[in-house]
DNA sequence: AACGTCCATGTTTTT
DNA sequence: CATGGACGTT
């Protein structure tokens, strides 16, 4: 690599003296120290110079953070806004916020806690001019990023088909995520992708942004530091502002955000970073383990603290998910160990299971979790975790079919969407007329007749006259250059735009935003749109509409928007949650349902093709997290044969099944794969996945699920053909095909469904 | 300017 | 298969 990331000119200062006078002393009964065990107290009052702290799963990081920092605020080390406490995500950062305010009240809201991004935002709104922008500058999204990344290819005449923008915009993110602007990124970098040309689009890219006023979420991190780097004196300023920082999952920074912090501490060199290397799953966006794993390098005489008391699983989990991980080298090196104490003949071991294919795998899974609900536990305490999105669709339908409420975690985003984003482009351009960006989006949307030639000629005054291209398109109309339809569309939107504008002030703006949409015919649009997703997307628009109602004002709520592009979490009821192993770190369930267990899936073969050892590794670690999600309990399956883009393969037990230590694990094969007798079972024993599996210490045949009660089934169904049946939904019926336990019925009222034969009765 | 058809493509994702 | 983007047609 050209250039050494970490090469920062200025060495670490010598720690800064004490206060006089030194802290207060803190009361060992103080409310935020019960409770702790021995390392997590010293991880919590060692407030004082650089500590690591090393938390494996489970082991009350959350809590350690919160603690240390009402510990530092109860002794009076530090005012609250001298605290810096960092997140990834705004959903941490809200919990921590939350839980600091139950320690010690109103004080928590001064503190500087929140993502990376936002307390960059914070910063670079002072500092703005520094890096060309405006104070009022905006935070592009991904989408908008996208766009302006197109707009620049498209005019340099990079063929988009060869080098495909999202690859593009994932380089540069790259380079941005080590901090590299344009001028330090090495000559050769990208330099397959357009022609070589990679660095100078990404140089255009930067300035493109520049002249929109924006800059993208990497800007945020980069601008930050480069503003500290190009002026001691503001960087001496945030340096001594910063008494105390605290950082969580550390094993997700990035080389910014480890410069960012390690400028910051300089000063104080009151560093507290918390992560797990073994947690480390986003490597792919530009996390660097390596910042752990370096720690006591960047901070000498820095203080290690392990956290190995484990509160959340079983030791069978505990024990499976640490006989896995370590298979991977180059650890840290943690030993998990049970917190809590464990009725040894109640625990179950972790379970695996073979089964034939997709279909049966979501239908023993959702046996499973019914079984498990009538043992008298919540549907909100399981969860079903995959690798790829993909692996949802069989779940949610068997779900359905069964009637089991469920979730999905992790669908498009609310402000995502593409009915909220062209709303709020309107707000944009109405509250900001120089927003090109979002002019763009909505000049014809609805239609208004306008082609590309006339948005070409927006362009063109638009840079003739070095005007904003709303201002152009009020040019354009006045005189007669374009053709009397795109005009007139045109006139009416610029009209519509000053009029929405002049009642900025004096119209509450969830009304005016409730105008916006229904006078520029935006909503009328959808409902007359008689696509099955369109109702869905009106109502999309009220609840934006609604949501404007919680903020003071326009401006106030664009700025949140930017960064908080949440999904608004719906009443939280029982519901069954399906998510990716990603979406789950950080949280945990009773029950954790892990399928999808094969080769290729899991580990996913494109890990493995590029980035070979590093990227199994990584899956383990994705394997890793999802075993200690769970509590009491894990199922583990695995088809042998797997539709995927509607091609059957048949498959291979992931390597992580053979992996778990067998002690730990019981497993099992669903009958017909082994006993032989079904037609299938002949091309499954010839499978070499299966014979693998067969050899596979312990595997024995499964019987019912172990954890009770069990609907131990005749493989045979007792229906027939033509059968009358009862269906507690879906009423009377008759039966169509038996396939199994399952039944094609052909319901009276509620249509042809396939329906599980424990569900339905015999008239 | 709007609609249709063909082809490539197909992880994980916060801000 | 199913979706999205590019391109060509009406």
């Amino acid at each position: 690599m050209p250039t050494d990331p970490f090469a920062l000119d200025d060495d670490f200062a010598p720690p800064a003296p004490r206060t006089a006078g030194g802290p207060l002393p803190v009361a060992p009964d103080a409310p935020w120290l019960k409770g702790l065990n021995p390392e997590q107290l010293e991880a919590v009052t060692t407030v004082d110079g650089p500590v690591l702290v090393l938390s494996g799963a489970g082991t009350g990081k959350t809590k350690v953070l919160t603690a240390r920092l009402a510990h530092i605020l109860a002794s009076r080390r530090a005012q609250p806004w001298q605290c810096l406490a960092v997140t990834f995500t705004n959903r941490a950062a809200r919990e921590m916020k939350q839980r600091v305010a139950d320690l010690v009240g109103p004080p928590a809201q001064d503190l500087w806690l929140g993502t990376f991004h936002s307390l960059c935002l914070r910063i670079l709104r002072r500092h703005a001019a520094m890096v060309g922008l405006g104070s009022d500058f905006t935070v592009l999204d991904s989408d908008d990023q996208l766009r302006v990344l197109k707009q620049v290819m498209e005019a340099e005449r990079i063929d988009s088909k060869a080098s495909p923008p999202q690859a593009l915009m994932g380089i540069i993110q790259r380079w941005k995520d080590r901090a590299l602007t344009p001028d330090k990124v090495g000559a050769e970098g990208g330099s397959e992708l357009a022609g070589g040309r990679a660095r100078e689009l990404y140089r255009l890219y930067q300035e493109r942004l520049r002249g929109l006023n924006a800059c993208d979420f990497g800007d945020l991190l980069l601008h930050t530091l480069t503003v500290f780097l190009a002026d001691a004196s503001v960087l001496e300023h945030w340096q001594g502002h910063f008494h105390y920082l605290l950082v969580d999952e550390y094993q997700d920074t990035n080389v910014a955000q480890y410069l960012w912090l390690r400028l910051l501490a300089q000063k104080h060199r009151n560093i507290c970073c918390v992560g797990d290397d073994d947690q480390s799953i986003y490597s792919w966006r530009g996390a660097e383990v390596g910042n752990i794993l370096r720690f006591d390098k960047d901070f000498p005489g820095a203080r290690v603290v392990r956290l190995e008391s484990n509160y959340r699983s079983t030791p069978h989990i505990l024990a499976a998910a640490s006989g896995l991980i370590a298979h991977n080298g180059g650890r840290l090196g943690k030993t998990l160990r049970s917190g809590l104490s464990h009725d040894a003949d109640a625990i179950e071991k972790v379970r695996t299971r073979a089964v034939w294919d997709g279909e049966a795998e979501a239908r023993l899974v959702v046996e499973e979790i019914e079984a498990v609900q009538r043992g008298g536990e919540k549907l909100a305490s399981m969860a079903i975790l995959v690798r790829a999105g993909f692996q949802t669709r069989e779940f949610e339908e068997r779900l359905i079919t069964t009637g089991v409420p469920y979730r999905v975690v992790g669908g498009p985003r609310f402000y995502e969407r593409l009915e909220i984003r062209d709303a709020m482009a309107y707000l944009r351009l109405v509250n900001s007329p120089a927003d090109g960006l979002a002019f763009e989006r909505i000049v014809n949307t609805p239609k208004r007749g306008l082609g590309e030639a006339a948005i070409q000629s927006i362009h063109i005054r638009a840079r003739q006259d070095n005007v904003p291209l709303l201002e152009a398109a009020r040019r354009l109309v006045a005189g007669d250059e374009l053709k009397p339809k795109p005009r007139q569309g045109l006139a009416k939107f610029v009209e519509d735009v000053g009029r929405w504008r002049s009642l900025l002030d004096s119209m509450p703006h969830a009304e005016l935003a409730a105008t916006i949409l229904e006078e520029s015919g935006y909503q009328e649009m959808w409902r007359n749109d008689k696509a099955p997703d369109a109702p869905g997307r009106v109502e999309n628009l009220k609840e934006l509409v609604a949501a404007l109602e919680e903020y003071d004002d326009l401006p106030t709520f664009l700025e949140h928007v930017a960064l908080v592009m949440e999904n608004d979490e719906k009443a939280e009821l029982d519901r069954v949650v399906i998510m990716t192993l990603h979406g789950a770190k950080g949280l945990e369930f009773d029950t954790v349902f892990l399928p999808g267990w094969e080769e290729e899936v899991f580990p996913h073969a494109r890990a493995l093709a590029e980035t070979g050892t590093q990227g199994l590794e990584e899956e383990r670690r994705l394997a890793y997290v999802g075993i200690t999600r769970a509590k009491k309990r894990v199922l583990i399956t695995f088809a042998a044969n797997r539709r995927i883009y509607n091609q059957w393969k048949s498959q291979l037990p992931s390597r992580f099944v053979e992996e778990l230590p067998d002690a730990h694990v019981e497993r099992m094969a669903d009958q017909g794969l082994y006993s032989g007798g079904l037609q299938e079972s002949r091309a499954a024993w010839n499978d070499p996945g299966w014979s693998r599996a067969r050899h596979g210490a312990q595997t024995r045949q499964a019987a019912a699920p172990s954890w009770k009660p069990a609907p131990a089934r005749d493989p045979e169904s007792d229906f027939k053909l033509g059968d009358r049946v009862f269906h507690d939904k879906f009423g009377n019926g008759t039966v169509l095909a038996v396939d199994g336990n399952k039944l094609e019925i052909a319901f009276d009222k509620a249509g042809t469904k396939k329906v599980l034969d424990s569900y339905v009765a015999v008239v």
